[in-house]
DNA sequence: CATGAATGAGGTTTCATTCAT
DNA sequence: GATGAATGAAACCTCATTCAT
């Protein structure tokens, strides 16, 4: 920190950043390594592939918002009812729209690349809605299953305006969210 | 039925076999006219290009889906406001599942091929939206525009299930609607 | 005469104003056919390839000009200096620059096709040159093979001029004729 | 001399070579690398395509040439007539003769492969003619521009008997320049 | 650690030619 | 004779990956 970033770590920088802009199959290992400042063959060194960066990309987004979400579920079964709502329904929210470099990474091109990746999405989808059902049953919401689909449908698409139309989407969320009878 | 397809339905029909089998960029143009049946040659004898095909194959559901939507908001309007309903709500959504290969290609494909189709994309879920919105307004539902984000988002998660889970969907789709207040 | 073209004149009159409107390379024999006004098959019906169509377009030219020479050779035999003379070194120039389509073909699009029409070429401006070298001698001119050399390289020039530019070139033919001591 | 060339330069001899043999069209980039020892991609390493490849061998004679002839104006300029006349018709006509590679693939290859590159053959010669009717005029010459015509269509010719024919024009180029009274 | 030249498999597209009607 | 749908061989070009320095 304050340090001058890994090599690796630039090349998962220029990566996202190049990724985002040309989407995965339009961009090239070199395109990766000019962003980054490196040379071609470097991106061998850090990554056995392309596809293989694509999953570290993957993984990453995914642990980060799956591990916001698992705190606010430890907030919620300790009681602390607001601050773990917040966790699960607004920050992770926002966390996605952060980052939306790696969420458009996550939702579009995952699915399209091969089905190996599909299914790494696919599991993705079901960590979350496990995780959201979870926090609505501990919030003593009516057909908590059935919410957590609609919520995550709902979130989906908004990140989805987030990304593709730069659209501002966090107060809509809260809209959503109060709508759902989730918020007040 | 039992009649033979024309040369260039064979290709279609072939075309959304093997997409929604590899996905557009790992279907090469010789799966296509092997599934069908034909010389590679073919092909460009009823496409211009692999993204032509593309753009057929999504122009497809995309008008499909809207003209029953707006067959169902006409009927609205004519004060037939069960059969509106049901067009607009129930076999749209059941056309899409039904379709499951154009949807997968339409949701799945067209974000991350090309900026041209993802603008595609994006001006067919503009229009999805601003007639799910009418038909809300009509019915005189509060917060039309939130409630269509709301409905939109929850029905492409379901149809992500369906095509990438082979889960069936339709009649929680039923429990969705009711519980957005909108069946009963 | 008078007469509608034939079929095969059809195709010879198509494929001449194509082929020199786009080159024989770029030329499709659906580019002749359609501009014929005939069916893409018909073509095989009396050329055995496209080569061979070439080849008889090229066969065309070079024999009416060939023609032309000799006749003018004959009146040069038979005493008629100035009408052989005209023959020899205006008409059949002439005819080249008018039926400037056969003309590129032969002097442009022969060469580059393939080693055989490369000899066709060699073979038709050895024979050129052989006329022209004999209508010199007969007409008592010194140093007629070198000449002949000078008398077909400018005629040649100027042709290309005519067929690449556009320009006017049958007075300046005249003047190099003059210049050269051939004409008064 | 004996140094090992670098690659781009191995894949430009290589390619006048095979070109020189089998024409422009009929040569298939593998033919060229693999003349020249690499592998197929390596020659877009260095081209960015097969006829950008045609215009690097196109300028490098149409540039040596046409230096070798301005060269040769300065001289004369300079009052260095003989040496002057030395480099504007023996040399640059040697010259042509000796890299009959590069000639005939600007000779004939350049006006049959696309209108682009007829124009860049028709710009050449604008050019050379340019030079040499300036010469011509420097040389007290009367009629310098129908002269240069004559002189530059002989040269063609010569040079295509050089090339098609095999022929030995060096000597014969002497003459006709004597012929038309430009050397003694 | 880093480099970047070289590799070559693989995909799209074109179009001369055939042939059943 | 005429048609035009179908064929399939070939050619261009790309780019993930390797490896000698």
């Amino acid at each position: 920190m304050g340090q001058s970033l890994s090599t690796k770590e630039r090349l998962t920088q220029a990566g996202k950043k190049v990724i985002y802009r040309k989407g995965y199959h339009s961009t090239r290992i070199s395109d990766i390594t000019s962003e980054a400042g490196l040379a071609h063959g470097t991106f061998y060194l850090y990554f056995k592939s392309k596809e293989e960066f694509l999953l570290e990309m993957l993984s990453t987004i995914r642990k980060e918002v799956l591990s916001l979400i698992e705190r606010g579920i430890s907030l919620l079964k300790g009681g602390k009812t607001e601050e773990g709502k917040e966790l699960v329904f607004l920050r992770s929210f926002e966390l996605i729209v952060k980052e939306k470099e790696l969420a458009k990474i996550f939702f579009f091109e995952a699915i399209c690349t091969s089905n190996s990746f599909q299914e790494f999405y696919k599991e993705g989808k079901r960590l979350f809605m496990g995780r959201l059902e979870e926090a609505l049953r501990l919030l003593g919401i009516e057909n908590p299953d059935l919410k957590a689909e609609i919520v995550i449908g709902t979130a989906r698409h908004l990140v989805e305006e987030a990304i593709l139309s730069k659209r501002e989407v966090i107060d809509r969320w809260r809209e959503v969210l109060r709508e759902l009878g989730l918020f007040s």
